[in-house]
DNA sequence: CATTTGTTTGTACTATTGTACAAATAAGTC
DNA sequence: GACTTATTTGTACAATAGTACAAACAAATG
């Protein structure tokens, strides 16, 4: 990744640029970008809070470069596993893999590596929340081009199923994604113990296996799936509850 | 929508508790706690900051309040809406009202009315991105019992399936839930316009039945259901990818 | 060696933060 | 009316925020 070839791997000087960015990186990811303070930044990287000021200029900046940093290799990553996903004949079978290709870089935990990881992930997921605006530009830029070659090639796989509500489910799918990095805890919570919401394998085979099932849900059987809807509410089979608020 | 009927319907005292709590938790589900300054949320209120530290003495206590303000009159809506799902005798059906129970309260849209609503669950999720404190221990407490009891509700649907498995797939129907009201936006942009991902009813009907079909898919196939997992990594049928990560 | 370049340190500045508190005002009670 | 209580205002304060900048230092080149 760096340029120029470092002269002798000597550890006195361990690229202070890269762990400012390893710190900030888990830093934001776990408390979001408000509460984290550059001071807290250098003391976690062992670095000056002068150092972050003049690698990354100002703190936007800094986040600006993690995305930079991830955003290329995670969707090269992508789009290797989605392509070779894309060759198998089976659309069944192909539906799964599309989704594990699509789920597994954003959990693959390479310490810095350019797999993408968990950290990133949840850092997005984070970033997301809070409305960060530098990570909103740069989501609509970099990740909707790749969502949307997800997005195509799981409509192949269904072709019964319209576009629109392809787009719903994998936008859960993502949600959930994000939610299961971001408190993983939760599931050994409320599972007792039974299962462990931090085992990324764990994780990914539930959420695959979840996913696909509810992609091969069939369509909602309303007339009017496009934008104009009419006045009568969605009517649930059994449901004589409340009707949709608002 | 106020408690207690003022004495005049005059335009001078509308009260102010309340505007600063409703300001609060539109800016705090918008832009998370830390970004969010007390004098923002006095102006938005038409406020002075000083009114805000007067009713709830510091900043983290808004957040309790809140919470407090919304956490019972929810859960009580969503216990009876459970109650009604229960008596559906047919599985299939009585299912899909179960996770309707579960959902619509979350989007009910009632301005700061004892629903629960939209705004709060957005908040709930921004919260817990942000992994705030005061917000982790409260949803630790009072959403725990609630999403028990769903699980359980479902489990007695589909006795097929582990309760671990229904544990992990209504965590993942939080996620979607949660990123849903974060990012509804994204919706609208993915599906070029034929979705609306701040409608409410829309984003409900397509997240109940991608819900209820992953639910009733087969649980993993995997023997080592448990905890302890062997050395073998769980083999992808038709995918010859790249092992699972870590 | 001297010089240049890149990096780290220390400190300082201004703005904003959460909170405290006294004074002012409104509301309610007798 | 007078008196008490509740609320709102205005201002102040200490702490912390992001950032700027000069000095110190290190490394490499000539």
């Amino acid at each position: 990744m760096v340029s120029k070839l470092p002269r002798k791997e000597t550890s006195r000087k361990p690229n202070m640029r890269e762990a400012i960015l390893a710190a900030a990186e888990e830093l934001f990811s776990v408390n979001g970008f408000n509460a984290v303070s550059v001071r807290d930044i250098a003391q976690a990287a062992g670095a000056n809070p002068g150092s972050v000021t003049y690698h990354f200029k100002t703190k936007d900046g800094l986040l600006l470069e993690i995305y930079q940093r991830h955003c290329a290799p995670m969707n090269l990553r992508r789009s290797e596993l989605l392509a070779a996903a894309k060759r198998i004949r089976d659309p069944q079978d192909r539906l799964e893999a599309i989704v594990r290709a699509y789920v597994l870089p954003a959990f693959s935990s390479g310490s810095d590596l350019a797999g993408g990881g968990a950290r990133f992930t949840r850092l997005r997921a984070t970033m997301s929340a809070e409305g960060n605006e530098v990570a909103r530009r740069i989501i609509a830029q970099t990740f909707d081009e790749t969502s949307h070659a997800f997005i195509d090639a799981i409509c192949e796989c269904l072709p019964a199923v319209p576009r629109t509500e392809i787009v719903w489910r994998s936008h859960f799918l993502l949600g959930a994604l994000y939610y299961t990095l971001v408190t993983p805890e939760r599931v050994s919570r409320l599972s007792r113990g039974d299962a462990d919401g931090s085992d990324a394998g764990e994780a990914i085979e539930h959420l695959v296996q979840a996913t696909v099932a509810s992609f091969q849900a069939p369509a909602l059987d309303r007339p009017e799936l496009a934008r104009p809807r009419p006045a009568t509410p969605p009517k649930a089979r059994a449901n004589p509850g409340p009707v949709v608020p608002r």
